[in-house]
DNA sequence: CAGATTACTTGTTAATTGCAAGTTAAAATA
DNA sequence: TATTTTAACTTGCAATTAACAAGTAATCTG
């Protein structure tokens, strides 16, 4: 269940403006990213990701990320040290919007891994739904 | 010509990262939102928009975006005091990352605009058309 | 039981944001 | 022509947020 749930309410009801205030800082991409797209679920596996986020940073976007309902926790049932972080069917939802953001640095900036960006270009809707298959399979058996 | 440009490198070669280390506060993407969607030109306009940007943050965020080669700037002919803010192709390029983050909000938020979020689910591919239309036309006299 | 691991929290400092007010140049008005 | 208004900022300061370093509690491993 969410530890914290945003109930101010946003600064407008534009859409975008929406996705801003949720999304709209310098970490909260790079984690569903990392649980997207490299099966990331743990809180050590974060902060060992490349661009290095800080522990109290990375907690305080974990609880944020669950009160807006794109992530959920669980406590892993082999070692209770452990608690498992997964997207939510809302969190899923944020590939295009990766994808987009992915293409876009991709054709303007100088960027790395460019199998990720051929598999994205060669078919988007594909690379997609292959994403959405894996997160169906590795989720299906938690709450 | 651009009067400041970002010279630091990324934190990774990730493109979602760049995109994240370009887009990723709360003003940035409104900002070009109002450009693209409402036809602002100008740092006024942008003031009066309805989530009240502050002053100094309007500035610091138009000089990073046209560091950054998505906006660019003029003076206005007809006006010495004016300065006009027109987006470039790169921050055209970003009219399918809106779309995207507009769609996922009023998906999964509560939002105001139906009509938009109408116009976007009928035909996204004909929606941005569109957009880039009218961003042809109206830069089309501009440098 | 000793040491390691996991997921944090707690300071403390540095950077960023937001607010209010001021500045400069150009244009509009009286 | 003098005054006022407008546009696009800058400056100073307080408040919030981020980054860094260290510490803690619960659990697991040898």
């Amino acid at each position: 269940m969410p530890r914290s749930r945003p109930r101010t309410k946003f600064r407008s009801g534009c859409p975008l403006n929406a996705s801003v205030e949720i999304l709209g800082d310098r970490w909260s991409l790079l984690i569903i990213r990392d649980m997207m797209l490299r099966g990331f679920r743990s809180y050590t596996q974060f902060l060992e990701s490349y661009e290095h986020i800080a522990t109290n940073i990375l907690a305080h976007r974990l609880k944020k990320l669950e009160g807006y309902g794109i992530i959920s926790t669980h406590q892993d049932p082999l070692d209770g040290r452990k608690r498992i972080y997964t997207l939510t069917q809302k969190g899923m939802d944020l590939a295009p919007v990766l994808t987009e953001m992915v293409l876009w640095a991709a054709a303007h900036e100088e960027t790395q891994n460019p199998e990720l960006i051929r598999q994205i270009k060669k078919d988007q809707q594909k690379f997609i739904a292959g994403v959405r298959q894996k997160w169906v399979e590795n989720s299906s058996h938690l709450g």
